[in-house]
Formats: structure tokens, sequence, C-alpha cells
DNA sequence: CTGCTAATGTATCATAATGATATATTAGCA
DNA sequence: TGCTAATATATCATTATGATACATTAGCAG
């Protein structure tokens, strides 16, 4: 009977307080605004929009076939759907989840495995710098737009949030490179004095 | 017949190269070092050792009572495990994943919301501090103990990511809030010319 | 205008991960 | 003596992920 569903109910929501989705435009709404920060699959977004539906949280607005012919379902918050987002908002937000996957390898594999490790490192922070420059272009963009505009703020600080992250992340990989190197170092000293 | 593990596999690997290690131990150790980066559940762990054990990466010294008297099951690495493990380690690691209920709330919340929000970055930035006191405790110690010692640093590069990337989400979440009641002032001045 | 690829769209499934809970023993402490 | 916390193993329902299947259309190259 307890069918509920996450956090995936929420963001699901709050895409369609700005403007009815499709279970696609969804997807690809979080890929582009909040990929860094958040991600849902096709798996969670469907059966999600089902539920919501039941609940009474969504409605659709089923065009069996658009304009184009090609068929899509459109989900609309409803009211029940705003206040529950609403009530979300309120609520003391979870501590977020992280899975570093290269501080695995890091931990696990300085010491025996240098050079391959500082070579991870090396793609570690090409990939946080493309993320960086990602950042800085939405916030170019949003900087461009009219300053009164306030519904982009949100969307700013999304961005804000990565550039702070990428570069702390880049940082990161460069100091921790430079003190593999140097515990090299030390050792070759060692061994030849 | 296709029996895989995602990750949890290669944390308990590289957790049992260091020491054997029980179930419990396993989950404490994440807990303590990991916590921040990375966690792992009962659920997964219990499971994925037998796995182990029928992949031949591990072998249990079924000490059915300990010295206490309490069951215990304790898993060592084996050599195919260390290969395993190596294997893994020169494999590029994964996008790292990411999930911050905090930021969906900025983003939904911030133009409708903006007291609320400002508690909950309020919050934010406490336990960002005290997550980045840990890691300086924890850098504290590593300072203190012997120089040479080069089996400490992939746990020191750990705390050393930590402190970056509190560091970047205190900083973040107060510039959020400065834009935020920035914001709030400049709509006020525009009703209250 | 034909054929190819990419994008739009809905949907499901096996696998993996989470969080809670059950069970039992022991250590420490008031 | 009785209480709570820690140690230890284990399972289960719920959630999330990643891959795939299917169908249509838009755009483009030959």
């Amino acid at each position: 009977m307890k069918k509920d569903t996450g956090k995936t109910k929420y963001i699901l929501l709050g895409l369609m307080a700005k403007r009815p989705q499709t279970g696609y435009s969804i997807k690809k709404s979080i890929e582009y605004e909040f990929r860094h920060f958040w991600q849902e699959s096709f798996g969670q977004i469907y059966p999600t929009l089902k539920i919501l539906v039941d609940q009474g949280f969504a409605e659709t607005s089923e065009t069996e076939t658009t304009q184009n012919g090609r068929r899509t379902i459109t989900y609309t918050i409803t009211e029940r759907g705003q206040a529950e987002l609403q009530r979300w908002l309120s609520e003391v937000p979870d501590v977020e989840k992280l899975r570093y996957e290269i501080l695995l390898k890091v931990s696990f594999g300085t010491t025996t495995e240098p050079e391959i490790i500082d070579q991870h490192l090396d793609a570690f922070i090409a990939r946080n710098e493309a993320s960086l420059a990602e950042m800085e272009g939405f916030l170019t963009v949003f900087k461009d737009l009219e300053v009164h505009r306030t519904d982009i703020l949100g969307s700013e600080l999304t961005a804000l949030c990565g550039k702070y992250l990428y570069t702390a992340m880049k940082d990161w990989a460069m100091e921790a490179k430079k003190r593999i190197s140097d515990q090299k170092e030390l050792q070759n000293e060692t061994k030849n004095p």
C-alpha cells in the first residue's frame, strides 16, 4: 500500500511547476541544468509520473498525437502538487550523498601505483576544468540577461555551486599530484643517498 | 549467471588489502574514513563478501567463536583478489555521482520562499564547517605522524579532498545567501521607491 | 528521393544500492 | 542488577541505475 517515490517525486514537481513537461523533457531538463548535482533515469521518471497522477499531484493532458503526429503525454502540476512541493521545500534537506570513485583509487593506490594514480588525476583535472568552463559559460549568459529577472536566480546559484565545486576539485587534484611526486622523490633519496 | 557487484566489490578488496576484515569492521572503516565520499550498507557488504569468496577473491578464516565467544567471520584477500584490485586500480575511474538535495531546494525555492532557503543555507554552512573541522583534525594528526610513513598518504589525500570540498561548499552557501538577500532588497526598492 | 543518423518520445527490466529492521552477545557503567 | 552501547551477522522492501526495446520524425548527404 505504501507507494512512495523517494526524492524523484520532488524534482519532477519542481520542474513541472516551471512549465508542463513530458517524461522526456524532464529527463533533458535534469541533464541540462542539474546533471552535475542530481540525476534521474527513465526507469524512475515514468513510473513516478504515473504515481504523481494517482496521488493527485499532477494531471495528464494526454495528446495521443501532437501536431507532429508523435504520441506525447504532457504532465501538469496540480494545486495539491504545488502544496506538496512547498511542504518539501520547507523541510530540512537531506545530507548530500557523493560517490567519488577516484578517491577510492587514490586512497588504495598512491603507494603501490603512483604513476597510474597520477594519470587518473590528470584526467580528473581535465574533466573538472571542462565542467568549470561549462559553469562559467552559464554564468556569463545569466549576467548578460536582465538584472531584475528573478526567475533565473535559482539556475545561477546552481551554476555558481558548480564553479566553486569544480575549482576546489581541480585544486585538490593538483595538490594531490604534488604530494604524490614529493613522496616518490623522498623514497628515491632514501634508496640512493 | 552473471553475478556482479558494482563498485562495492572494490572498496571491500581495498580495505581487505590493508588487513583482514569482518563485515562489521568494513562498515566501520568506511564510515570512519570514506563516509564523506563513499557509503556502503550492510545490505551490500554481506552479500558481496560471499560473492568475493565464491569468485576466489577472498577467503574466510571462519572463527565460529572468537576469544570472546562472539561469532565472527574474518575475510582475507587472496592473490587473485589482489590482482583484481590492481586491475580495477588501473581502470579510468567513473565520473562521480552527487546528490545535493539542497541545490534542488535552492533552485526551486529562492524566489518563492527566500526566508526558508536562507535557513537551509545556514544549516548547510554549519554542517560544512563541522565537516571541515573534522578534516582539519585528521590532517593535524597525519602531520604529527612520522614524515616518512608513506602508508598514510592515501588517508591524508582523502582528508585533503574533504577540506577543499567543504571549504568550497561553505563559501558557495555564503555567496548564495548574499545574492538572495540582494535580490530581496532590489524587489523591495521597486515596490517602495 | 532514398537512405542514414540523431533526436524525440514512452516504457520496462535486471541489477545495484539504500535504509530499516531482526537477532544475539558482550562490554561498560551506574 | 539492570541498562545502554557496541560488536557482529543477516535479510528485505523500497529506490535508483543503466541498458535496452520500440516507434516516429527531422535533418542531411549522396
